[in-house]
DNA sequence: AGTGTTATGTTATCACATAACATAAGCAAT
DNA sequence: ATTGCTTATGTTATGTGATAACATAACACT
């Protein structure tokens, strides 16, 4: 089962995101749910160009506004992040717990997976508390070849 | 002493610079030094089109591609950074070592520090072996209040 | 001088993102 | 239900960042 990809995963998602925000009292309305779902059936990262091409299908007078403010909503709302890397968006694994996104982006494949390493977490935290600095976002993002990808060919 | 700020450091990181590239072989035209020098001349990271703008005064025919060609070259000599999340430019505190930039980021004086810390590095670099992972580069991006700044306001 | 390579000039265009203002939908209180 | 506020969406235009493609010039080596 790849990340992302499946669709009964997806849809667990979705139905979480109806939680989430039902609980906070946001309206995942039904432009934001769909860009949420074209996220969560993506197994890889998409530009928001991209996504409004998909959009369109199901809301045909879409724009780039419409995009950028359901992507605006998702990512406050923490369902999908953005990978600044690559001026993409992906929908986020694991919602239902606040976590600083780190990201391995593999340059061969373009998939993207999450990696959530408590250690890597603590040590930036330690290094900022260090020298003063009150973080509001953190950003990691290492590209490279993925474990499958450097299997399959040795350049 | 302010980082990047200061007239002399500037000239010494681009005596550096010049060391460098003629120990690599590497060609560093006046066009190229010219954007290193604005670039170690600007106490914060600047776009693509204020180097433009700076890079005019001495070469009036500069166009896009003149300032994304030195920045190029630049990046791949190691004497700039790109800052993913403001797609910005820096130059390099100390181009002497290569190192994995990770950058913190003050959302009120704009003011852009290099972190480089040997624990952070560490943990990410175990986390990457951990799941396979070869790493070509590494983002570390923190956004938040610098130590100055959050001590001049409480809000 | 000749030739291959690297750097620069030039035009046009692509890709990503938002400002600004108009309309409509949701919701609460009378 | 109507009013009135707030939030969401529609629409047009434009701002900002980056590169493609092709022409010319500078350099380095024999």
């Amino acid at each position: 089962m790849k990340p992302g990809s499946c669709h009964t995963e997806c849809q667990q998602v979705l139905h979480l995101a109806e939680r989430l925000c039902e609980g906070r009292g946001a309206r995942l309305t039904p432009q934001r749910r769909q860009v949420l779902e074209i996220l969560c059936a993506s197994p890889k990262p998409l530009g928001a160009y991209d996504i409004l091409d998909l959009l369109k299908q199901g809301v045909p007078a879409a724009k780039p506004p419409t995009v950028y403010r359901a992507l605006e909503f998702l990512l406050q709302q923490g369902l999908v992040h953005r990978i600044e890397s690559l001026n993409a968006y992906v929908g986020c694994v694991h919602p239902d717990h606040p976590h600083a996104s780190q990201f391995l982006i593999c340059r061969d494949c373009g998939e993207v997976r999450e990696l959530e390493s408590q250690s890597v977490e603590r040590t930036l935290g330690s290094a900022l508390r260090a020298c003063g600095f009150k973080a509001d976002s953190r950003v990691v993002e290492v590209t490279g070849r993925c474990l499958r990808c450097s299997e399959q060919e040795t350049p």
